[in-house]
DNA sequence: CGTTCACTTGACCCCACTCAATCCTAGTGG
DNA sequence: CCACTAGGATTGAGTGGGGTCAAGTGAACG
């Protein structure tokens, strides 16, 4: 039931589609009439699924389309020249991926499933047949694309404050995306290693198992291995303001 | 002749337009075909100017449309909870600004001249014109706001490294972005101060002038003032690889 | 049951921050 | 034309947050 894939993947292909899909105020439909959105479900490419680890596409390869995450999640991954990876982004169910290959038509980045996932792709051709047909989707995607300018801004403010902030901003952005997606904001899983969370945040992952050990002294969180409980929202959130 | 803004404030108003303007193949219309490059300049607005300090668009401010510079920088502004100033971007002659208010349709940057600007203005509710009149053209925006999603990156990547290394990338990439422009790419003016570039880099003012002396001391640059002169660009450039 | 890899914890050290003094430079007014 | 001023830029001294290195612990998996 938390998890947004229900079975569909036999006989009735499609009985799954944007219109009844569950993710489909959150997903690329958000915003859309009615009447476009069933534009858009003809044209989407469901089920798609990749293992752990896998990549759903690589730096380098051309730009295929937009991907949106039904379940599981991904890290969004960019290389410097010495092959050095540096994690750009999260990417948890309901959210899109794929804006960084739109411009040049070669993915810059590549993303790989930190979990089982399972996806709907919009493939680029049909990106374009919707922009005439479908105005508003044009838009969506326009306004998608601005609103990860938008997060930008956030991550280099991050990036002003101690260790400390950059960690515990950091859970209180997952708790609330997950929120938003209508999990549970209190206790969940990161999926991800401390390794690949200290690449995101531009700090050590031994500082980042430090800092959890010492937001756990202070009866803020618990954590047990990727297990996370938020006991004190409230004075986790002062760090933003502090 | 160095500047992009020449006469034709005065009579012929409608002599520039966006397909003999200089900056035709940087701007908004590049990637465009030359006749929805004619419908694109009957709805901008050119000439607007601003002197230094003044702000081209306010946080909190209803989006009124994208913004070309047609001549004079600009730097893009966040402020924290504090109301401490992040600088975002700073923005050259030829390139665009005002995707952080399309989202939301509400600005959350404040955009503010380095020195004095002309800009030319494409409104919002324009947009939506073009975008079913002018299918090209939602393509060339998503395009333009994805071209900031890669420049993000490139941005993140900085944060890994030392204030040297993000002293001397920076030098190299207004070098680049000025050459692209076709502005001398050896020798140019740093419109803005060293606060802005130490906030911009997330490092201290002090630190970019002990920097800034040091490759002076390296003979890999000179500066009078705001004055640069880049010496050695391949040493400068060794920064990237190290 | 051993191997491997992620995570934790400790010790040490360095880069860049902060604070403070001084030096420039552009702008202003006499 | 020069003196004065204010804000930017430079330079120095001292310090601490977080990086690096290294060792130890734990947990997952074949």
């Amino acid at each position: 039931m938390i998890n947004s894939t229900t079975s569909n993947s036999s006989t009735t292909e499609t009985a799954v589609t944007c219109t009844n899909c569950n993710l489909d105020n959150l997903c690329i439909p958000k915003g859309l009439p009615r009447s476009e959105i069933g534009e858009l479900a003809l044209l989407v490419n469901r089920n798609n699924i990749r293992q752990k680890g896998e990549a759903i596409y690589h730096t380098g390869s051309p730009f295929r389309g937009i991907i949106a995450l039904r379940s599981g999640s991904a890290k969004l991954l960019s290389f410097d020249q010495n092959g050095n990876e540096l994690v750009v982004d999260f990417i948890l169910p309901g959210e899109l991926l794929g804006f960084d290959g739109l411009s040049s038509q070669t993915h810059n980045c590549t993303a790989i499933a930190l979990e089982t996932v399972n996806y709907c792709h919009l493939p680029a051709y049909k990106i374009e047949i919707l922009a005439i047909n479908t105005p508003g989707l044009s838009q969506v995607l326009l306004q998608r694309s601005c609103n990860q300018f938008d997060a930008q801004v956030q991550k280099m403010m991050l990036n002003r404050r101690s260790a400390e902030e950059r960690v515990a901003c950091f859970i209180l952005h997952i708790s609330d995306r997950l929120r938003i997606r209508g999990y549970s904001e209190l206790e969940f899983r990161l999926s991800m290693s401390r390794e690949e969370i200290g690449n995101y945040l531009g700090i050590a992952h031994e500082t980042v198992s430090r800092i959890i050990h010492l937001l756990q002294a202070r009866k803020l969180i618990t954590v047990k291995s990727k297990q996370l409980k938020i006991l004190n929202k409230k004075e986790l959130f002062s760090f933003h303001t502090t």
